[in-house]
RNA sequence: GGCGCGGUGGCAGAGUGGUCAUGCAGCGGACUGCAACUCCGUUAACGCCGGUUCGAUUCCGACCCGCGCCUCCA
């Protein structure tokens, strides 16, 4: 089946054609380290988690690199803020990351290149770009990248030129040729933050550590760039310039953005202030019922964090974990004989639809409690297995069916005391005394636990 | 102001030129000692105005509304 990626670069959904032959090198735009992780980063690459997953799935060999941006301005300042060293600081940001996307079921990427790590190259691609006369010395020491020689410049964002110069902040500096001139490197004072480099003492710009970092790690040329949406401008945008005019052979093939988290209407922003972390939210929903609200939506999608939002998707994983429970899963031959593959791969196939890829899912789920309904239990764990299967390629419903739906459940009842008072209840239903089975239930059910019978007997799990 | 994206039933959220998204919620029924889970049935939508068409929620145009980028941002 072929496979249609939406390219920002062309505006439409296109064919996807890899530059080599059953490989498919991608480079994502990942942290810059100076802050807890919000719910917004981890939507962007639970998104990009997502796609590797089922490029890999569809038999692609996948090179995923996602960088980690570890000097910065920002990150100086928060250091000396702290009082403490940058280092210190970005490690310490790093590992907090690495947690939170872990929790996120997010697999790790076969490269996670820092930019302190590539000054070197930084530095090579900088003076190239200065020996081609696309970049210049200034006064100060700063390196500039003179945009008025890329004449491409803008083909990603779909900026004009021209009206960006025109409605270019007026500069307080004299040191740029031009407004839209860009920053390559940053002279600094000794005592500063920096590395001696032919350049100069100084620290590299914003956006050319992903040039260098890309060119090391997937090539000058290499099939997927991704990266939230807010990075097309300036960053994506100042990435071309520099790595087309610095390796003189086109940048990325497709171009991959995915769309913004929003709360109350606004985007989940560190500027704006109104961002949950990872950390917050995973404080007060499961991480799996996170991943899942975060995948229930196509990638390019505006989603909005609510409340009622988290809730919903906590509902729809119980119904899929309902199903799955009390089934013995057979072991599966092949996933391409699912009467819901064909939907499956066909929505993920059409630029990772997960949502309409779910809905397929969600038909197994009616097709396995039916076989429950009537007693085969053999066709119920070959859907069950097909179920996990699918659910394995979107990286949720792999938990054991207990333990998602008992966790949380109150904390001051152990599950001894929940088996002991089981027990009473149905020894109490033997002896038809229900008032005292109803008030066992009842009272379990205030602390959080909801008894569920069946033919098999009385389950327990966390109530709603 | 420039560029771009979107407005789908009570909610969330896919999709399509002419019978079904899907999930939650609602309603009716089954199951159950009563519930929950589950099953069966069912209600209900395509921002507004024109155009193309035998037929448009789906294509085209205008309009209204929301959002994003244009400055640090995933």
């Amino acid at each position: 089946m072929k496979l249609y990626v939406y390219n920002t670069l062309s505006r439409s959904k296109e064919e996807f054609v890899p530059l080599t032959p059953g490989e498919i090198k991608m480079y994502v735009c990942g942290m810059t380290v100076y802050d807890l992780c919000h719910i917004g980063h981890g939507r962007c690459f639970v998104s990009f988690d997502l796609i590797t997953r089922f490029l890999r799935y569809m038999g692609w060999k996948v090179t995923y690199v996602r960088n980690i941006t570890d000097v910065d301005d920002k990150i100086i300042a928060r250091a000396a803020e702290r009082n403490e060293s940058c280092e210190v600081l970005t490690e310490r940001y790093i590992a907090a990351m690495q947690e939170d996307f872990a929790s996120l079921g997010m697999l790790s990427p076969d490269m996670e290149p820092k930019a302190t790590e590539h000054i070197a190259h930084i530095v090579t691609m900088i003076e190239q770009l200065i020996e081609k006369d696309y970049a210049y010395k200034a006064e100060n020491g700063d390196v500039y990248y003179r945009v008025s020689h890329f004449a491409e410049y803008g083909k990603l964002s779909g900026k004009n030129p021209d009206e960006l110069l025109a409605g270019a902040r007026i500069e307080v500096e004299k040191l740029k040729e031009d407004p839209r001139d860009f920053v390559l490197w940053k002279a600094a004072a000794v005592d500063q933050v920096g590395w001696p480099t032919d350049l100069g003492y100084g620290r590299p710009g914003w956006h050319i550590e992903c040039s260098a970092m890309s060119k090391d790690s997937v090539g000058e040329t290499f099939d997927i760039h991704g990266g939230g949406e807010d990075l097309q401008f300036p960053h994506h945008e100042n990435e071309i310039a520099q790595s087309e005019a610095a390796n003189g052979c086109d940048f990325a093939k497709y171009w991959v953005h995915a769309g913004p988290l929003r709360i109350d209407g606004d985007k989940m922003s560190k500027s704006l202030n109104n961002f949950f972390t990872i950390q917050d939210v995973l404080a007060k929903y499961q991480s799996e019922v996170v991943r899942f609200f975060l995948i229930s939506s196509h990638y390019r999608s505006p989603i909005n964090y609510s409340e009622d939002n988290l809730r919903e998707a906590q509902n729809g994983l119980e119904r899929f974990y309902h199903a799955i429970r009390d089934v013995k899963a057979v072991e599966l031959q092949d996933l391409n004989q699912s009467s819901a593959y064909d939907a499956f791969i066909a929505a993920m196939s059409d630029d990772f639809n997960s949502r309409e890829a779910i809905a397929a899912m969600y038909e197994l789920v009616n097709q396995i409690n039916t076989a429950k309904v009537v007693g085969d239990m053999a066709r119920a764990g070959l859907l069950v297995a097909e179920l996990r299967g699918f659910g394995e390629i979107l990286g949720v419903l792999q938990e054991d069916a207990d333990k998602f739906l008992q966790a949380g459940s109150a904390e001051d009842l152990s599950e001894e005391i929940v088996e002991q008072l089981i027990a009473d209840r149905a020894q109490a239903k033997l002896n038809r005394d229900y008032a005292k089975a109803d008030k066992i239930r009842k009272d379990l059910m205030e602390k959080g636990v909801q008894l569920d019978d069946s033919r098999e007997g009385t389950s327990w799990r966390r109530s709603s």
